[in-house]
DNA sequence: GCAAAAGTGTTGAGCTTACACCCATGA
DNA sequence: TCATGGGTGTAAGCTCAACACTTTTGC
């Protein structure tokens, strides 16, 4: 009888090891149609299993750190980003999710600003593809990914989360643009508008955007808290 | 530069100790009112930390076992229950949760239907307590347990998970009160059975239930599915 | 018959949806 | 001045909440 989870020194068998990836979403203007998309970046692995293929990035926990602290520093070291948004995902356990030694993943998902996707490093083994182009992908990564792209899907149809992937001022048609690239659906403008007009997290600024074809839209700022990560108790 | 989620041999510190733990809800008449009210078994705590203090059944995973499984494994050990419904509840990681060694813990959270829960294990180093009147418990779970709570409240408001705490056949007016018990306020009996006779899950069947004290109420089943786990992948 | 829960009907408020329309700007 | 996206108004339709009402049983 195992009176504890937090106690491990009573059973025989080595626990598996832990490990920790993260999905990364930013949005960059598509090839063909330049209307914003969402990408990702991926790790080219070097060494077996899947040498060469590409895979979410991540690692191993320090001892030291937290678990949302060692996806942001992952993320830094891979691919120099530091996410406008880090929530956890889910934790994958399954057996045959890695070829050789099994591994417990705790997986967690990102998004980041445009002027931060931009200057992303990008070099031989870390690149940037379009979420729905991905190829053929390391473990269980597409499923992770896919997992990831439902969970976005979700956060943003009820939440606060599209502001995220913009800068601090935007447009409400870009947030509209935002909705339209997770959502895959096209939404109508004008309700759109009075739907984020109604709340309050949504203020509007004196900017406006110049340098656009026609009138010029005004630009609004996202007041709304990010959203507590559930992993700190308040009695320490 | 770390390529992968699935490779952990490339970082030199021990990664934390992994264990899984379940919150296990199930409804019992309350002791004063009689109306059903959630309850879940604890276990004591054999040694230290907390040593006597109650705490969430786990235990540390096996390594040929999937972490569903650890849980379930780990319910029947603890409790002797099966439960209706298990679904991974977050992963908690932080640096304090328990003092001397870290532990990452992987929660689950279950639904056990009340025929389950009647025959459960009791002992003296298992017992129930109401969800709303738990004592000093050990590490973080009280914490663990709230957070639970906020899931199952918003997993009941929108999907179909309440009938996993009732048997297979059940009236309205016991959905109605499920509801009630978890969101802890009073639902319009008209109204409501309107809502759940809307949803094509929900079957009416030519039984009554019959010795109450009134017009006997139909008897209804769920024929919904229970949610895939999404730690399984398609391709294998 | 009476009390009480099972079960049905009805209505108004409010929200969503579709779409017509005006506004301001660059070319 | 015209094309285009920004931005506003509005009426039909639907959902939801409140509550009056009928039905069926045990006592």
């Amino acid at each position: 009888m195992y009176a504890s989870s937090a106690n491990i020194s009573e059973r025989q068998a080595a626990p598996p090891p832990l490990a920790i990836s993260t999905v990364i979403f930013a949005l960059r203007p598509s090839e063909s149609s330049g209307r914003p998309t969402l990408w990702i970046p991926l790790v080219r692995r070097i060494r077996e299993p899947f040498l060469g293929l590409w895979a979410l990035p991540g690692g191993p926990p320090s001892a030291v750190e937290s678990l949302q602290d060692a996806a942001s520093r992952n993320l830094a070291e891979t691919t120099g980003l530091a996410p406008e948004y880090l929530e956890q995902l889910y934790a994958f356990g399954g057996l045959h999710r890695s070829p050789g030694q099994r591994v417990v993943s705790i997986v967690y998902w990102a998004l980041v600003q445009p002027t931060e996707a931009a200057m992303a490093a990008e070099s031989e083994n870390v690149k940037w593809f379009r979420a729905d182009r991905l190829g053929d992908l390391a473990f269980d990564h597409q499923h992770i990914i896919d997992y990831a792209l439902g969970r976005l899907r979700n956060k943003v149809a009820y939440g606060s989360v599209a502001y995220h992937l913009l800068g601090e001022y935007f447009t409400l048609a870009q947030v509209r643009e935002v909705y339209e690239a997770v959502l895959d659906r096209e939404l109508d403008p004008a309700n759109f508008r009075r739907e984020l007009k109604a709340s309050p997290e949504i203020v509007e600024t004196d900017k406006y955007l110049q340098g656009g074809k026609h009138r010029p839209p005004r630009l609004y700022r996202f007041t709304g808290l990010p959203g507590l990560d559930p992993d700190n108790r308040s009695t320490p």
